[in-house]
DNA sequence: AATTTTGCCGCAAACGATTTTATCGTTTGC
DNA sequence: GCAAACGATAAAATCGTTTGCGGCAAAATT
């Protein structure tokens, strides 16, 4: 590969002419460009990216760190992420924390030594605390799902609280009261959040919270089997099931057909974060539209304002969910 | 963030030997490598990489192409290989191609300008004239989900002309005569492969392929939703649809459903690719296995191998599907 | 015409490592 | 006892850029 040394020979020019017309930052003169680029055209040269980085100390890649690759949920996040990002020319490195301590600091380590302009990370095992001391390194870092004390600024987040809120409420207005719930893994900030929206709901409308109906799952499908095979077993009634995600609720309603319960009619279920699938299992679930790819999109937009200068950019910080309604939930008549 | 040098001085050695002991290549006396690491210690370093990059040529980064980054499909792909070059230390770059010609191409040079070691692509719109030409460049690259002549040391593929002949073979023998059939995008080769052993399970069989039941689809659930309504319009009756991936195939039963089909009794469907969901859409769908996530280490591996002199691994380049009974094809009593 | 301003561009010093070559003191073989 | 071999380390060149400083010519001002 040609280097900027062979393009300022042949165009007859020093290598910082060469520089300044492929950073268009300086003045260069027309005639002056005309020859360099001829002669770039003429090499098939391309700067290479790891000199730039070395010399100016940024090597336009932020790092991401996601729970997991797979599913439908963190796809949607790095979609957004990575659109907005490659279109300004800048790269992605992505890794997993697996929602585990030593495993999300690792992963995090790992994209500061890959020197990052900034990280984009989504965690769920690391506390506060070890967040805001992160943020006091060199390296800005943003935050998914999440609202830290003190870094608000950094933070792109979900009203949790409201979409566990609209959740309970949804299904309280079609008449339920024996409500069970089951959430995601209470050290997870998302969880707790929507079980606390969820509480609000049921004290608003005079119903107790009956710990007996509440299973702790998580996150996935098999959390949605255990928790209905549980609550099944538990022997106490109820009409209405709450899932903190749509993959527990899949996995509830898979065991629950398995088990001769007839939905909607026997059981209404109501999901949330509205993934791709949730409108192509059966009865279509009713959830809470959780508008992930739109908060990539932010954080990506963040990153770009605040680290690359692009200072038109407006930012929003926290974000609503919404109530879709669809045919999973059903009105109980007296 | 300290440097190479500072260590040397704190160490009282050469800066040469401080990167010895970082790399360990050579013998270096226990004595010294004593004293550089505790000055490394003190100091907090961490070499930089980009240093390290631009003077070894090396960027320990390896380049993803991906169609998307949601769905299961690619997600798993993702997984696999993120996991095993995560293990040996090498970063990924992951973007996105969307299945375009133009964005794949594009994809491509991003990753390229970026210089990887290497790249692990799945590309879907390129021919295969044009990464032939590809990889007399000098970064090398790999291919998933596909065999390209001549290139087949650098692919991973999956024996898609079995698995399209095993679908249609299992609904064959649960007594299906008249069968449908929803394919992927016609460009695709994977979806040309799948088409032809489908083709070849109905000529064993002694079953006309009846164009008039063949819709082709795009991989996506309006996919099927189009192509169960297209064929349910054309009048032509048929007891089985064979659907070229699992999304189709959840598309289609989404709208058969709707529109008064019970599943699977009045009409059987069988998928392909099990991903996730598979199992947790109603009823559970019968499909064929698509080993992606192992195919994705693999590809790793076989970087880890070719790139990074991992010289043990052991490689496997062709992959095979089976079937996965489940719920969704039921019998045909005469 | 002399002076100041301006706009372009070249020089050379970073950036922080790796790697080749040279050097130096010891050991070893004959 | 001498030279050759060897192991450990130092010195210096190199990787391909960016960028501050300064010079120089042309344009603008007096």
């Amino acid at each position: 590969m040609a280097t900027i040394y062979e393009v300022s020979k042949l165009a007859g020019v020093s290598l910082a002419t060469v520089s300044r017309v492929t950073n268009k930052n300086t003045r260069v003169s027309d005639k002056t460009r005309e020859k360099v680029e001829l002669a770039m055209a003429e090499l098939g040269y391309r700067p290479n990216s790891i000199a730039q980085s070395l010399a100016s100390s940024r090597t336009n890649s932020v790092g991401i760190m996601v729970s997991e690759l797979n599913g439908s949920f963190f796809g949607q996040m790095m979609a957004g992420i990575e659109e907005e990002l490659r279109a300004a020319g800048k790269h992605v490195i992505i890794t997993t924390g697996h929602s585990e301590e030593d495993k999300e600091k690792d992963g995090i380590e790992f994209l500061l030594s890959r020197n990052c302009d900034a990280l984009i990370v989504h965690v769920e095992a690391l506390s506060d605390q070890y967040l805001q001391e992160l943020n006091k390194g060199e390296t800005p870092v943003y935050y998914m799902s999440r609202s830290i004390e003190g870094l608000q600024e950094n933070c792109i987040s979900l009203n949790n609280d409201l979409g566990g809120y609209l959740a309970a409420k949804a299904v309280i207005e079609h008449g339920h009261k024996e409500i069970a719930y089951i959430s995601g893994p209470q050290f997870k900030p998302d969880s707790q959040d929507r079980l606390t929206g969820h509480k609000r709901a049921f004290e608003e409308n005079n119903i107790a919270f009956n710990p007996n109906l509440f299973f702790e799952g998580d996150f996935k499908e098999t959390g949605g089997r255990d928790g209905i095979k549980y609550l099944l077993n538990s022997k106490v009634a109820f009409t209405a099931l709450v899932c903190a995600n749509d993959e527990m609720a899949s996995g509830a309603m898979t065991y629950a057909r398995e088990h001769g319960i007839n939905l909607p009619e026997d059981l209404s279920i109501i999901g949330f974060d509205n993934i791709v699938f949730s409108r192509h299992i059966h009865p279509k679930l009713t959830t809470i539209d959780n508008p992930v790819l739109e908060m990539g999109h932010m954080a990506a937009k963040l990153v770009l304002k605040n680290v690359y200068q692009q200072d038109k950019l407006e930012i929003k910080h926290f974000f609503e969910p919404t109530l879709i309604t669809r045919d999973s939930v059903r009105s109980i008549c007296e």
